[in-house]
RNA sequence: GGAGGGGUGGCCGAGUGGUUAAAGGCGACGGACUGUAAAUCCGUUCUCUCUGAGUACGCUGGUUCGAAUCCAGCCCCCUCCA
């Protein structure tokens, strides 16, 4: 179990710890606690933003902690209140256990199958005696408008006249509720949760339980500029599915400051190893070599060790040696009479997304075919030619015209 | 139910009859420089059969030689009053 000394890497990351004392004693109770952590049903698509908090269950499953995954499929139907107010479509029971499939395919990376629990809210919340209208509104009773509208999100958007719809504040009393059924002792989330999680508390204490611990965990940066959230629709994020390569070039891309934080919430190595790293940049160590080290993790974790080393060797050759990577796409695209022109070709290869692009690409000198620049954006290829074809640093392909 | 404000390109945001594919900013992309980092500089940023053409400013129709800009109807969003 864990001892104090652990306490500083337990928390580690950790945007607040609410109350740290109360961790504290959970700790020494000598009992496996219960982690919870909620995850909406719908993206099971992961991206590193997403595993800050799973690596995080995984430090208290590592400390021999009992891991709660909770997927939110009923609570995905209110829909977390973002402004966007509108009930979801319930996701059919097929589609929920699809998802949680690709959950687990995804989270077991990190955490250990055998000692996860993956529960769904629906079982308590859908078909449940326990949990009729009455007692919804009952559950209602314990908050107050006033109490609600010290969530900061409610509280800019009352203030600043936009909508808050009634069901919104649902949302935090089902979530609270949830912490109550599974008897959380710690639940985790994102930062913008910690309401919903101060909710948990009180419905606990509301019906004699030890309240939960919380903690915030930030959100994560995209690789790209910007301290914007990593997301899919600010296609600034780096899947766990990625493939080696776009990874390892992704966490390359990352600037050198933002780096420090991709090591503090991503790395799973000890702190003090993390220290050490920082004195070597000091000390003039080139900050690349340093992030090699981040990407060779991060591919070991989501592929294995080979891929890591496959992904740097092929890295180094393409970026610093310049070479033409060697496992790029296969393309065949076909011309109408025997003909086709360099823009029509580049966007059947998804290259470019428009032949307007392809054109542009080409006046900007971005366009290669085995190396050689193509300055003819007008250029038509016939029938039998097969050749490599890139479009800026990134984006190879081996185009067949057929 | 009444009064008022608003819907412009990925986002923000100018533009109130023609020189507007639509200022400016952000983001993104390309090039230079590098460590494919950042910063910086230059360029690009609707589509197509691309020195030309076609679409485009909530939707539909109208006025006009000509509309994102004027008119009518409709849809949606917001504010205040009840």
């Amino acid at each position: 179990m864990t001892d104090n000394t652990d306490i500083d890497e337990l928390t580690r990351g950790s945007d607040e710890v609410l109350l740290f004392d109360e961790l504290k004693s959970k700790l020494q109770k000598g009992r496996p606690l219960r982690i919870k952590a909620g995850f909406d049903p719908t993206a099971p698509d992961l991206h590193l933003g997403h595993t800050v908090l799973i690596n995080k269950l995984r430090q208290f499953q590592l400390a021999g902690h009992e891991v709660i995954f909770l997927i939110g499929d009923f609570t995905g139907m209110i829909g977390d209140p973002t402004g966007k107010s509108a009930m979801r479509p319930p996701l059919s029971k097929a589609e929920v256990l699809e998802n949680a499939e690709t959950y687990k395919q995804q989270i077991f990376k990190i955490l250990d199958p055998d000692k996860t629990k993956v529960v769904f809210n629906s079982d308590w919340w859908m078909n449940n005696e326990k949990t009729t209208a009455a007692s919804v509104i009952s559950l209602a009773s314990k908050m107050t408008v006033a109490r609600m509208l010290e969530r900061d999100d409610f509280d800019k958007r009352y203030k600043s006249g936009k909508p808050i719809a009634i069901h919104e504040f649902l949302y935090p009393l089902v979530q609270g509720y949830d912490s109550v059924e599974l008897k959380a002792d710690v639940e985790l989330g994102g930062t913008d949760q910690k309401f919903n999680l101060l909710v948990g508390r009180e419905l606990q204490k509301e019906s004699g339980q030890e309240p939960q611990v919380i903690m915030t965990m930030p959100i994560l940066e995209g690789y790209t500029q910007g301290n914007e959230k990593m997301s899919k629709s600010l296609d600034n994020y780096i899947g766990i599915t990625d493939a080696p390569n776009e990874m390892f070039g992704k966490i390359m891309s990352i600037d050198d400051e933002k780096m420090w934080r991709y090591f503090e919430l991503l790395s799973f190595k000890p702190l003090a190893e993390v220290e050490e790293y920082k004195k070597q940049v000091r000390g003039g160590a080139n900050p690349r070599d340093i992030k090699f080290n981040l990407a060779k993790e991060i591919i070991k974790r989501f592929h294995d060790e080979q891929a890591a080393e496959n992904a740097q060797q092929d890295f180094i050759q393409r970026f610093q040696k310049g070479a033409i990577p060697d496992d790029i796409p296969e393309k065949t695209v076909n011309c109408v009479d025997g003909r086709i022109a360099i823009g029509n070709i580049l966007k059947d290869a998804e290259l470019v997304n428009s032949t307007s692009e392809a054109m542009r690409m080409i006046k900007q000198g971005a366009v290669k075919m085995d190396g050689e620049k193509i300055e003819d954006p007008k250029k038509v290829f016939t029938t039998g030619i097969c050749a490599v074809f890139q479009v800026g640093k990134r984006k190879f392909a081996r185009i067949t015209i057929d």
